[in-house]
DNA sequence: AGGAAACATACTACTTGGTATGTAGTCAAT
DNA sequence: ATTGACTACATACCAAGTAGTATGTTTCCT
C-alpha cells in the first residue's frame, strides 16, 4: 500500500468519522441509523460498515475521539507554570473554546454519558464504557486538582463541597456545547468572546475576579499573594 | 362518573407519566419504547394507548409538566418583593432544588430541546414545539429581568455579553440534571446543601458573595444597597 | 342488567442493525 | 498486457424490534 493510499484511507475515515458525530449529535444515538450516516456522506451503508464493525464502535470512537480533542485542548494549561488561577484559566478557556470548535464531537462526548445504563448488554461495551470513564475521571481529576491547589493558596473562594464546586464548574464550560450554535455572523473574535464570557463566569464562581487571572503585561498588580 | 373514580383516573395519570418520565429520562426518547413505559408500569401497551393517542403527545405531556413544575418552583422567588439579589437567590433555590427533586421530568425538559430538527415531520408536532419554545422563552426572559435589573442596581457585576452570562447562570442550574444521581444515603438536608452550593456558585458567577443575599434574621447587614 | 371505562391481546406495516454477496477500480508481479 | 489479489465500496436480503390499530375481555358504575 503506497503513502497517498494510506493518507486517503485516513482522510476518507475523519471524513466518516465526522459524519457521524454530526449526525449524533442532532438526532442522538438511538435515532441515529447506519443510513442515516451513510445518506450524510452522499454513500450507502456498504461504506461505514467497511471502516466500522458496528454502530457501537462508530459511536465509541467519535467518542474517544471527542476525549482526545478535549484533552489536547485544555493540556498546554495544566502543563504551565503559574498560580492555580492562570494555570486553571488557559486550561478552562482551551476547554470551552474546545466545546464550539469541536461542537458536534463534544456534544457526543456530554450526552454521550446517559448511554450508561442504555444499552450495555454486550460484555465487551461494557469494557469500552468502563475504559472511558476511567478516561473521564482522569479528566476531571485535573481541574480538581488545581482548584484544590487554588484552594490551598487561599486564593480561590468556595463553597463547603468541593466535588458540587467542581460540577458546577463544569458544567459552565460544558454549557455552550448545549446552547452555542454557529451562525454565519460569527467570526473567530466573536467565538473567543464567547469563551471569554464563559471562562469570565465561571473564575468567578470560585471567588475570582478577572483581575486575579489575566495575564498582564505590566506585572506590578498582584492582587492575591 | 363519581368522584373517586374522577380521582382514580388522575392517579393513573400521573402514573403513567412519571413512568414515561423515568424511561425517557434513562434511555432517552427514541430509544423508549411504548413497550418499555408499559413494562416499567407491569403493563402493556393497551394501558399506555388508553390515556395518550400517541408517542409524541405522550413525550409532549411529560414536558408540558415538567415545564409546570419548574415555572411553580421559581415563582415564588419571582414574585417576591426585594431586591435583585434576594429575588434571584430564591428563583435559583427553587429552579435547581426542582432539578433534583423532579429529575426524572426535568432531564426530559433540559434535552428534550435536541428534539428540535429531530422528527419534527407533522404539523401538529412543529406548532406543539413552538408552543413549548415560547414558554421556554418566556421562563428565561423572568431570570434575565431580574439579572438586568441587579446590574442597573449596580448589584451584580458581570461580562460585556450579557445573554452569555445567562446561559452560564441557567447552565449551573441546569447542571444538577446531568451529574446528580439520587443515592440511599441522601437525605432532605443533604439535598438542600447541594441546591445551595449550587446557587452559592451560580451567584458567585455573577459577583455575588453568599453575603449580599443570604437573607439574615439581624437586618443590620447590608452590604450593598 | 346494560353500558362504558380500563385495560390486554393479536396483528400489521415499516424501520433498522447486521450480513452476504457482487463489482468496479487499483496495484504489483509476471 | 495480463492476471491475480486486494481495497472500497454498493446492493440485496434477513431477523428483530416498534408505532399504531383492531378487537377482545374484565371491571365498575348506574
Amino acid at each position: 500500500m503506497s503513502q497517498s493510499t494510506a493518507e486517503a484511507r485516513s482522510e476518507r475515515y475523519e471524513e466518516l468519522l465526522r459524519a457521524a458525530a454530526e449526525c449524533f449529535q442532532s438526532r442522538g444515538f438511538a435515532a441515529t441509523s447506519i443510513d442515516t450516516v451513510a445518506r450524510h456522506l452522499g454513500a450507502t451503508k456498504g461504506r461505514v460498515y467497511h471502516y466500522f464493525p458496528s454502530k457501537m464502535d462508530l459511536f465509541n470512537a467519535v467518542r474517544d475521539r471527542a476525549m482526545d480533542l478535549v484533552f489536547a485542548a485544555s493540556d498546554d494549561g495544566y502543563q504551565m507554570q503559574g498560580t492555580p488561577a492562570a494555570r486553571l484559566n488557559v486550561m478552562s478557556a482551551g476547554h470551552a473554546r474546545s466545546m464550539i470548535d469541536d461542537l458536534p464531537y463534544m456534544h457526543v462526548l456530554i450526552d454521550g454519558l446517559q448511554m450508561l445504563r442504555y444499552s450495555t448488554t454486550t460484555q465487551f461495551q461494557r469494557e469500552a464504557m468502563e475504559a472511558h470513564l476511567t478516561r473521564r475521571d482522569l479528566y476531571e481529576q485535573r481541574f480538581r486538582e488545581v482548584v484544590l491547589q487554588g484552594v490551598a493558596d487561599g486564593q480561590f473562594h468556595i463553597g463547603p463541597q468541593l466535588s458540587i464546586t467542581i460540577q458546577s464548574f463544569m458544567s459552565t464550560l460544558n454549557g455552550p456545547v448545549f446552547w452555542y450554535r454557529p451562525r454565519g455572523e460569527d467570526t473567530p473574535e466573536s467565538r473567543q468572546a464567547i469563551v471569554d464570557d464563559v471562562v469570565r463566569f465561571a473564575m468567578s464562581g470560585l471567588g475570582l475576579s478577572a483581575d486575579s487571572f489575566t495575564q498582564h503585561s505590566n506585572q506590578s498588580q498582584k492582587v492575591f499573594a
